[in-house]
DNA sequence: AGAAACCGACTGACCAGTCGGTTTGGTGAT
DNA sequence: ATCACCAAACCGACTGGTCAGTCGGTTTCT
């Protein structure tokens, strides 16, 4: 149902209760948000007690930031591996973009943690805010550095370029979770992709390709 | 200082107070963050008491609500002006982008509740978040739109777009209030403005030209 | 036995919102 | 010009509810 969250060992008790913390803590949070969220609801959907949270996590904060890491750490190593899979850097981008937007659309909780109360929680967040969206801008910037490389695009500066558009996807996200039905996320992602190829200058014959997942 | 804040009526008590309550409100909002902030704080900058700020608004969200809305107004009402002093599309939402980083670099405090904190104080705030957004994009929309019409650029799905470059500006500009000393937002502005430029398809030549503002 | 893991009632701090009381400014009667 | 009066505007101590974090005690594992 959700993001497989690590689960250390495969047997050990402890392990299991930080696991079903976690998890809760990702369907709460995502519900009600950082601050709407209380340790006893956390608790309570995961069906173990308030010390067990307090004896696994100093405090609440820290429950959100090892949530945030842990999701943004596995989001980033599913998407690598979706890149890697495909070779021609437009290509290595799409698989970057339709598998940011499969996980958002299938893990709501997990969407609305790492793109809207990351930022909302306050500024003692704000280092894992920055964090989390440099991961994902990093990824970016990378395939784009190599598309400059081999002269599929001009050079210009894609770190701010990455940036960019993980904002684009962003804000595209952020409206969809607030009405879900004002159209999918998928539907979106056609004119999102040309967008954004045709931002770096990406040429008229690989931005016309049809993608193969859609 | 700060925006003006509309002051109904130039002479009145009652207008100076609730005027003083929402400069404060902005201030600590910006700096504290909605649920960081207490009304005792935003009571004790504006200098007034809790008896005004609840003579004057029924609730702390209200206050919230309230400051958001005129920010916005304001805020869309003066880059609309700036636009309509030139002509040409890419002129135009050149005037719309450099205005919006204008005031932001001025007024931090607005700029961090215009873009995180209504994003973060929770899903009661979402119809406020999603007006302020929709406010930005719209305008920017209309401007693609004419764009369209008169053939400067492809057709295209401009709401979408609109929503897209707001969300690409936006990342930009929550990366520099994290870390102001990074690079200014000025700075960001020519790689942004040629990357949106170019995502819509304006002619190179266009996209070229420089700025006469920077 | 001893330690690691877990339990949940309790506490203390914080804070939104209330309310009885006070000040201020305007209006009109004298 | 003075005063009486009223309502709008304002004051700030207080209340009630919420909730993060604690801690003495219990269970489970080794």
């Amino acid at each position: 149902m959700s993001l497989r969250l690590p689960r250390r060992s495969s047997t050990g008790r402890k392990d299991a209760t930080r696991h079903a913390l976690l998890e809760a803590a990702l369907n709460v949070f995502g519900e009600k948000g950082y601050h709407g969220a209380a340790v006893d609801d956390i608790v309570d959907r995961a069906g173990r007690s308030k010390g067990a949270a307090y004896f696994h996590f100093p405090s609440k904060a820290a429950i959100f930031r090892a949530l945030v890491r842990e999701l943004a750490n596995q989001l980033v190593n599913s998407i690598q591996r979706k890149m890697d899979d495909v070779d021609s850097p437009a290509e290595r981008l799409d698989a970057a973009l339709l598998g940011l937007i499969d996980v958002f659309v299938r893990h709501r909780s997990l969407a609305r943690i790492v793109l809207i109360e990351v930022a909302g929680a306050g500024r003692a967040f704000s280092d894992d805010l920055i964090f989390v969206r440099r991961q994902f801008a990093d990824l970016i910037e990378r395939e784009l550095d190599r598309a400059v490389e081999i002269g599929a695009i001009p050079p210009c500066d894609t770190h701010l370029i990455a940036t960019a558009w993980f904002g684009a996807l962003n804000e595209v996200a952020v409206h969809w979770l607030h009405d879900p039905d004002a159209g999918s996320l998928h539907a979106s992602y056609p004119s999102l992709r040309q967008l954004l190829l045709q931002s770096v200058g990406f040429s008229p014959a690989e931005v016309d390709r049809v993608p193969l997942h859609a």
